[in-house]
Parts: C-alpha cells; structure tokens; sequence
DNA sequence: AAGATCCGGAACTCCACAGTATCGTATAAG
DNA sequence: CTTATACGATACTGTGGAGTTCCGGATCTT
C-alpha cells in the first residue's frame, strides 16, 4: 500500500492514559528512540522504502512494540515527523550582529548545515505522499521549513527596524529563497550545501534583493 | 522493490533492430501513448504508487507490451522521464520585448503553468529514487527544471548585454529562483503557481536581486 | 517472592505488485 | 489466402512487506 490511510487521523492526541494500576507503569519510554530511528530510516530510504522492521531493527525494538504504539505505519510517519518540531533555533536566542549580512553569516554552522540536509532527505522521503495527505504536508513543513524561514523572518524585520533595508521589501517571500535553494541543491543537483554555497545566496541573491549590493563584495 | 536495479542501464540507446524480415513490422507505434500514459501515473501516485498496470489500462495497452519494450518498471521510467524533454522553450523563439521584466513577464502563460505544475508532480513522485538512481536524477533535471532555468538564463543574458542590469549578476544563481520557490509553492505549500505570485516573485525579489528596484511597482 | 504488565523475537496470514506465459485476434507482407 | 508477427487480455507465479499472534523473559509493584 502507498496510501497513509489513517481513518481519523488522531494526530498528536494520545488518548488519556486511564489507570497503570499495577506492574510496570504504561511509560512509553522507548518512543524517542522508535521516532527517531523512524527518522533515519525515512531520510535513507523514503516512505515506500521504508518498512516496520527496519524501525524496529534500527530501535532494537520488536515489531510488536511499534503495533502497540502506533495503529499504522502512517501514524508512526506522521508523529516522527511531527516530533522532530522541537529543533534548534527555537526561541529568539538568534545572532544578533548589528547587520542584516552579519546575522545570516552567523546563522551558518556546521550543525546546522547537517541538520538541514538530513532534514531534507526526510523531505524527500514523503514527497511522493504529500499531495493525498495534506497533514502531512503541513506537519513536514512546520517541522522542516517553517523554522529556518521563520529565523530568517526575523533577522529580516530587525533589519528592517533599524531602517537597515527597505520596509517595503517582501520578507515573507525572501525569508523562503535560502530554504527552497538548499533544497533544490541537494535533492535535485545532488551537490552539497556548504559555507560558501550558502555565502554566495546571501551575497549574491538576498541582499542585492533586499537592497544592500555590494559592488565590490567579494564572497568571502 | 523500491530500487531501480537496471543492470546496465542502457539509457536512450535503441538496440538497432536487425531485420523485420516478415509480418507487421516492429514500429514500436504505442511508445509515445505508453510513455505519456507512464507520466500521468507518475505525477498522480508516484514512482513507488504506480503500477505497470496501471500504465497498460491507461495507454489501453497489454502489460505484455510494456514489457516486450521495456526490461522492467525502472527503465520505463527512465525513457518516459528522458523523453519528457522535448518540451515547448526550446530554442530561441523566447520573447523579446526589450525589457527584462518584459521578457519574464511575457514567460508567464497558462500553458506553460499547467505544465509546470505537472512536471513538478512528476518530479515530486521520483524524489525519493534520486539518492539511489544518480542517472535518474540527471534525466529530472535536465527535463524539468534545467529548461526554464536556461531560458531564464538566456533572457537576463540579453538584459546584460543591453546594459539594463549589472554585469556581476550572478545569473546561474539567479535563473534558478523561480522555479524553485515555484517547486516549494506546489510541493509543500500546495497552493496553486498562478500570475499572480509569479508576478510577485518578479517583482518581488528577482528584479530587485538584479538591481533593477521599483519603488513604485504595485505588482499588477 | 508473587503477581501484573510490558518488551523483544519470531512465526504466521494476507495481499498487492513485478514479472512471465499463454492464447486468440488483428494486421501487414508475400 | 497464407503466414508471420505484434498486439490486448488474462491467468499465473513468486516475493516482500503490512499487520497479527503468541511466547518466554525482564521489570516493576506490593
């Protein structure tokens, strides 16, 4: 089957456990491991590629586990992806450098970088799904995309705020041009997003586009 | 299977047909209508979605038929992706308005939207074969994004020669911008690449990025 | 220690799809 | 008309993966 068919889609709810009254307690401790084995699986081999028993081998978990957790494989796909939100660049603890060019630059780091390919393969992976499952199209964007936009969102309204660029300059659209590059240049190029592919964006696109040329910026 | 497994792939090359010494001969006529019939079941389920019968019921064909042609599931993709290319921006029949904004406006008609959007579904069904079908990958690129992004190349070209743009334009760069902000605009977002926001995108952040500003342009 | 619960492992069922084989028919060449 | 070929349809085989069931052992509670 290629389909999700998750009946209702019960996403994120986890139904009130009601009473652990003896033994263990019902702790779902081994849900991270299970997600996130989930994750890798997905980013080497895609949502059709993937099976159960990969998960469960990769979690050294039994099949059966997972079948308790999660009623289907398209359950378990939307929670890790949905679970993988939580990042890095959560909250405003973003550089801030003085200049718009300073605080892209310093978004720029080796974790970073690896983090987003990874999460691009993850992307890759549901692609084909996307379009007869809308939920999961907004959970892989939430979890994917949305964050490092939103980062560059707000680096772009400082900028703006200081009356460092124009306040007509269309941040929404321009906070999207590094994501959907990085992406078409590692999923589709296959070539890989480094320091100066990621120098040559912001000097050669971002920032003439926001209204800072550099005539004599030599992408270094 | 989720692999492509063509042994040697023998992309594109014919095995020259020896002699159709008797009976009808081997014209190979339903090509065309298999290939197309295999591009419409890929964009609407995907690489690992469709299924050979799929294609044979919508080409109103044999399954046998497919297979006398082609060695298995993989190579059939294969052809069908190659043989997308022909498209319709060939050669330099580009418009030429003697404005650059002119021009890339000009680009935009339905047509070419209708099948932009289908070649991003296609695209979108074969992402997750990319990382392990390498010539795949090429045959994608090269059939669905790589012409527009010529095209564009070609026409911020002509703008430089004019001298309405700077000459240190990154134009490799910059010629990819549409189509891949269009690509996360179908893909993820799963909103519609109307004029509209192609026009926005113009105005927006490409003719900016190439110094060409307009404070003034109310993006109609 | 006794009892309850969860876990990993492995065997199993069921089904969809890749690929093969067969057959009757349509068509073109001779 | 005869003959060879390619075709569409359909039945068949084999495989792999989703989902289920069962069991022995581990772990916590009391």
């Amino acid at each position: 089957m290629t389909q999700l068919d998750l009946g209702q889609p019960d996403l994120g709810e986890r139904t009130a456990e009601p009473s652990p009254k003896l033994g263990r307690k019902r702790d779902h401790t081994r849900d991270p491991e299970i997600l996130s084995a989930a994750l890798e699986v997905l980013a080497e081999t895609g949502y059709d590629g993937m099976t159960i028993d990969m998960v469960a081998a990769r979690a050294k978990a039994g099949k059966a586990t997972l079948y308790r957790r999660w009623a289907s494989k398209g359950e378990l796909v939307i929670d890790a992806v949905a679970c993988m939100k939580k990042g890095d660049l959560d909250d405003a603890k973003l550089p801030d450098t003085g200049t718009l060019r300073g605080d892209l630059i310093a978004m720029i780091r080796p974790h970073s970088i690896e983090d987003g390919e990874k999460k691009l393969q993850i992307m890759a992976g549901l692609m084909s799904m996307l379009s007869r499952a809308p939920e999961l199209a907004e959970a892989a964007n939430a979890a994917i995309v949305e964050p490092r936009a939103a980062a560059n969102r707000v680096l772009m309204r400082r900028a703006m705020d200081r009356g460092e660029i124009s306040a007509d300059s269309d941040v929404d659209t321009l906070s999207l041009i590094t994501p959907s590059m990085a992406a078409y240049r590692v999923l589709i190029l296959r070539k890989p997003v480094d320091r100066d592919f990621l120098v040559s964006l912001i000097d050669g696109v971002l920032l003439p586009a926001v209204g800072l040329a550099h005539p004599g910026t030599d992408h270094r």
